[in-house]
DNA sequence: ACATTATGCTAAAACCTTTTAGCAACCCGC
DNA sequence: GCGGGTTGCTAAAAGGTTTTAGCATAATGT
């Protein structure tokens, strides 16, 4: 239904050549006349001309699309998105979204399939180890800046928060408070978002002169069942009370809440709560709890940066670490 | 640097029809020979050839894309986005995601962009109304199902929350409570998600015998913000305190909470809160909240279900109605 | 032994752009 | 009245796929 560029030569009796030319403004370039020009640029105006972005992705060998991949649409990842999308539209891209559920091979399926769309670039929160993502073909197709979990190797760029310290200050907060006694909550093992938290944790104690007690430390994974079941846990295998928990991730501060509020009401009074990851409703939940905010919005910003840089301006593959924010309530 | 089907061809030695036939599993109907057929496809396999997408959407006229517009990624939307996109995959389908921040200019840039990229439908929560809709060339081009926002029209298709309903059961809770001075805080009126809610908001009262006060009506946006500043002229107008409020949305309840947060800690204890939109951690906000949830999950299947209906099946449009679930805390 | 049918494959067009190389017509100077 | 420059435009190729119509060759029937 839509017209193309040669019905619009036709009607305005010039070749699709001059048409071409005109509607990317290259018309000085070539000499097309200016009034040759304003007449292809109205007639085109007129009948809503918009060339077809597939046979111009054909003949460019790009499409002006960066395939985002996440493992859901949580808080976090919907934030990353959101300014994602409007800062990649800013410059002329568009975002193909996926979800992997954090499963492998959903996500390389995802890839292989982004791939064949022939995406300019890729932005991915990867469930692969380093031997997995660099025998991925991927790699030397199309630039990829990795978010929220970072891998080693020169050609890979990644933008993360700085879990180690935002992890580090918000229990050096506990410590400060003179709570000897912290219980750690992690995901999954595997990633380094995970050990760099850990790492964090146990450098807080380790400074503030406490012992660093694997019995205190649970890691199992990331959803909200996880954080329940090791809450529950927590519990049931200690007998005197939890001074201070501190949960590596939303969905597992809201597992623990939920353990609270059907087992144990009041100990929301009792112990000290602090989490990786923040949320606004976090405001209103009583406690006080503390939080560490992530800079989504930089995190999104830096990662399109990175692949604009490398795509249009031949820049570097970059790595930055995004300071996280300690929010004590 | 990919492989493509002429290379394979003459890798495998025959025609780029042969492979073509073969990759699409339309061997037999061409009378390619079981051994041509399994020799190709290993090849295939071998050389990690994936069609490219840009030149089969040429051809095909269709993309196996579908466009999702939303205002942006809330907690509500991002529910959808996640659920939709997940459904689409297992179709075929992948998403293209785009936001508006409710800016109609946005909106219809954003049409055209992803009319321009062959799109095979959209799923859109949109700013336009009735007129603007219909004047809109999208609608002769590729099918519409609206979310969140309804318009009327044969051609359009449609997947809400029943407002009204849901608005109607959640404030006729708070009035078989004996609450009789309930306060409306709303967001943009010309949309039909305000219309209904306040429709719902005004019957319930109705039913129970009580007047239906204007003054105790307020309709300014949907942000956080606006929320926050109809809670302020709220208590400075009104010297009594209200017994109950219902915010229409979720950003409007946060901004409430805020507020009281700010400006009077015991609001929470004394008045009664309900909200249209639901979200998990309300469940840890003391007061309690009642709240109406949507059925995320279902508005988005049913929106693809209708898409994928007409794209595939040749079924007719249709406009669904999502009974929302009322949580009473 | 010849017509018919079956088998296995292929040539070429179409989808819509962008870009390179170059063509025709005019003007200028001499 | 012709060589050289300028002006204004265009032909054609390339990009990778799907599909229609059809071409050889082999097998079968009479």
């Amino acid at each position: 239904m839509p017209i193309h560029i040669e019905e619009l030569a036709k009607i305005a009796k010039v070749s699709k050549t001059t048409v071409s030319l005109v509607i990317n403004g290259r018309a000085r370039d070539y000499r097309i006349s200016k009034s040759t020009e304003k007449r292809i640029l109205k007639l085109a105006r007129n009948h809503h001309f918009v060339p077809n972005t597939l046979a111009r992705g054909m003949r460019l060998k790009k499409t002006q699309t960066l395939g985002l991949i996440v493992p859901y649409l949580n808080w976090h990842f919907s934030q990353i998105a959101q300014v994602l999308e409007k800062t990649a539209r800013e410059s002329g891209y568009q975002l193909l979204v996926a979800m992997t559920d954090d499963v492998l091979e959903t996500e390389y399926a995802l890839i292989q399939n982004l791939l064949a769309r022939k995406v300019d670039g890729f932005i991915i929160a990867t469930m692969m180890n380093h031997k997995q993502f660099h025998s991925n073909s991927i790699l030397n197709q199309v630039p990829v800046v990795l978010i929220d979990r970072k891998l080693k190797g020169d050609n890979i760029g990644w933008v993360v928060s700085d879990d180690r310290k935002g992890t580090f200050e918000v229990v050096t907060h506990l410590c400060d408070q003179g709570v000897t006694d912290i219980h750690y909550l992690g995901g999954i093992k595997t990633i380094s978002t995970s050990v760099d938290r850990l790492k964090g944790f146990k450098e807080a104690l380790k400074v503030h002169g406490l012992l660093d007690d694997n019995s205190k430390i649970q890691e199992t994974g990331y959803g909200i069942r996880d954080g329940y079941e090791m809450a529950r846990k927590l519990f049931k295998e200690n007998t005197k009370f939890p001074q201070a928990i501190f949960t590596s991730a939303l969905t597992l501060l809201e597992g623990l809440l939920q353990y609270f509020k059907e087992h144990n009401p009041d100990a929301l009074k009792k112990t000290q709560i602090a989490s990786y990851d923040d949320h606004p409703m976090l405001d209103y939940v009583p406690g006080p709890i503390q939080s560490v905010r992530q800079n989504a919005g930089e995190i999104a910003r830096k990662s399109f940066g990175i692949i604009h840089g490398v795509l249009e301006v031949g820049k570097p593959m970059d790595q930055i670490l995004i300071p996280p924010q300690v929010i004590i309530r």
